[in-house]
DNA sequence: CTAATAGTGTCTGTTAGACATTATCCT
DNA sequence: AGGATAATGTCTAACAGACACTATTAG
């Protein structure tokens, strides 16, 4: 962008925004995937996205792709959506040049996707299934998702060290026993109880007691204080994770 | 990239790469611009970058304006090259539909650019004169690089603190007190020099000394030891900026 | 009662920040 | 000597991990 050069002459890109939406079901960290239902990649597994409009930017095509193909309101839902990269290798569309701008997005526990006019079909997959170099399960993915995916993934995980983001994978009031499985979930690790406690409470405004009086819910044993999301959205101090 | 739709029947984006190359000059952090020959913007000055190549991927394309402005070999000369992210606001280009990968690149103190065929003339700036909200000194950028430049900078800063990256703003061989200079003017802040030592020594593989004995170099004062950087990445443990 | 989950208290080794002290050069 | 920079040592408060203990529910 340095030079009066016409841009008109230069070579022309088709953009897409391609989507990494994560969510903890039943303590499972899961990734949306939609069935592509034409050429090249028919019949495999890839990530939801599309074109983007001559009218619109990366994250408000990201945005209007969650909604047709989840129904998600991004706004609405509190779902996080950030931009992760921009995936441009040459021959990753065997069509075209196509650049790809790819996103990552949190939800809590979402209904099983309804599959829009766009994806054939669309389920949640365990992302431990789709780890690299596991051929045995999970399927293989199209264009090069499963690069996407495997940075989509690693960001999730090092955002929960320094930011609030893990209380976008839990409904708007939750336990602290909600809140750590999350945690265990994307990081595939034990944590000690007490300790994720004291480190979640003492961090700067992550969580807030659930109005006056911290009421209490069922479940199986003791039951727990709810908590909401607090106003912070960096972690201080933040939470590591265990080394290994 | 979810279905089978063609994509020449969407609409054409030029693609470009910006950088923002980064460097110490006399223990100041400074930042590569090019004054704009042509229009928009005619006379500001941008950050050095250019349009994508149909046979190329982004960092490619990043790696080769930096050679064509800078005459810098990225390879060669050991400079930190990684991709920012991507800005697409419909609007950024008032030629037509223009969406720019941004880059950052880190290199020690280079010599005086030549300004390359594309650009007018290219300079260092000092970061702290190009600051957000000081229309007092330092010039306006051209397009939206003030916002990319801001990320820029946000995003060494934050990779100083847990990830080796100070290194690459320093010649192969270098002192302790050199490396905390890389420190204290990104962060600017005065930082302690025992404890400095003592976390980047302590640190996984940051540096070594350099040569068996720690050989002595001039100066004034007691000379210092020399190091080399380590294989080291990312920095455990991470050496954090102080509390505001 | 037992099982299960939630919440609190405490001990110990490590670390960060502050700062004093010693070392080695130059003029 | 005196100034300047490098390197080391030490003290203290805070924190992390580990783990024991208490609290409240269901069955």
């Amino acid at each position: 962008m340095t030079t009066g050069y016409d841009p008109r002459a230069f070579p022309p890109f088709a953009v897409t925004v391609d989507l990494a939406l994560f969510t903890i079901r039943n303590g499972v960290f899961t990734v949306l995937l939609v069935e592509r239902g034409g050429e090249p990649f028919a019949g495999a597994w890839a990530l939801p996205g599309g074109f983007l409009l001559e009218s619109e930017d990366a994250a408000t095509a990201a945005r209007r792709e969650l909604a047709e193909e989840t129904g998600v309101d991004v706004a609405a839902a509190g779902v996080h959506l950030e931009q992760l990269g921009t995936y441009s290798a040459p021959d990753r569309d065997p069509r075209m040049r196509v650049v790809s701008v790819a996103h990552v997005a949190l939800a809590p526990d979402l209904p099983e996707p309804q599959a829009g006019t766009d994806a054939a079909r669309a389920r949640w997959w365990p992302v431990g299934e789709l780890a690299p170099g596991r051929s045995d399960q999970g399927p293989q993915l199209a264009f090069d998702h499963a690069l996407i995916l495997a940075d989509a993934v690693d960001r999730v995980a090092a955002k929960l060290e320094y930011s609030t983001l893990a209380t976008r994978f839990v409904p708007p009031t939750f336990t602290l026993g909600e809140l750590q499985a999350v945690y265990e979930a994307v990081w595939a690790v034990p944590l000690d109880r007490a300790n994720f406690r004291r480190k979640v409470l003492s961090a700067d405004d992550m969580v807030r007691p659930d109005g006056g009086d911290p009421r209490l819910t069922a479940g199986r044993g003791r039951p727990a204080a709810l908590y909401r999301a607090g106003r912070a959205t960096t972690l201080n101090p933040p939470l590591l994770r265990p080394a290994p």
